[in-house]
DNA sequence: AATATTGTTCGTACATTTGCGAACAATACA
DNA sequence: TGTATTGTTCGCAAATGTACGAACAATATT
């Protein structure tokens, strides 16, 4: 007999907002961003660099980002280009604001 | 010798963003945001009815929009009624759209 | 083939989050 | 004074998050 599932409670928007607003929830991945934003910076190495915490650590920063699909990576190697996803920052932005309508 | 703190690697409104973000990042809150402002809802009692989570557990997400300043509560015992903070929840959102300019 | 560069993954440790039911506190009512 | 009603707090368990250095992989350079 199958009982209802959790995600069955909440909509899909509210599941995402939730994913997005979590990704967003410690203040390295929003200076990773912010980094990202500035163009100056999309390497990993440059990051690791400007950011207080070990490069081990940038590199799960990155991954909680690029799974939450607010980043992507290009790969060249040994470098890796780290781009902010237009789209999907920009759906994060309309369901922050579409939260509370 | 004063080592320099972990805080000051960040401003505050990278600090802030990733608090409020914090606090938006899961489900049961982006819902209880969304029934407190359709204001046909705003007791504890109601959310526990709406809600797949215990009342404790409520009280545990209410406290961290609490916390985070996002919600407000009006007590009146035996109940309390929970009120969004607007002012911060503007501030919040546009602490978002700053992020990336 | 060695070496250097760049970044990821692994292993570990510790802290925080999430969730529940039981117990508790505070008021209103019988 | 019992007894509901409404929420919070407590105690616990399990899962997730944060952080580091060491080891590893992949490529470019010597």
């Amino acid at each position: 007999m199958k009982v209802k599932s959790k995600s069955d409670y909440f909509t899909r928007e509210q599941e995402q907002a939730a994913r997005f607003a979590k990704a967003l929830g410690h203040p390295v991945r929003i200076a990773i961003l912010q980094l990202l934003h500035s163009q100056t910076c999309c390497y990993h190495g440059d990051m690791a660099d400007e950011l207080p915490v070990a490069k081990s650590t940038i590199s799960q920063h990155l991954n909680e980002l690029k799974d939450a699909g607010l980043i992507q990576g290009d790969i060249t190697p040994p470098t890796v280009k780290y781009c902010i996803n237009a789209d999907n920052w920009e759906l994060a932005k309309k369901l922050f604001n579409q939260v509370l309508e």
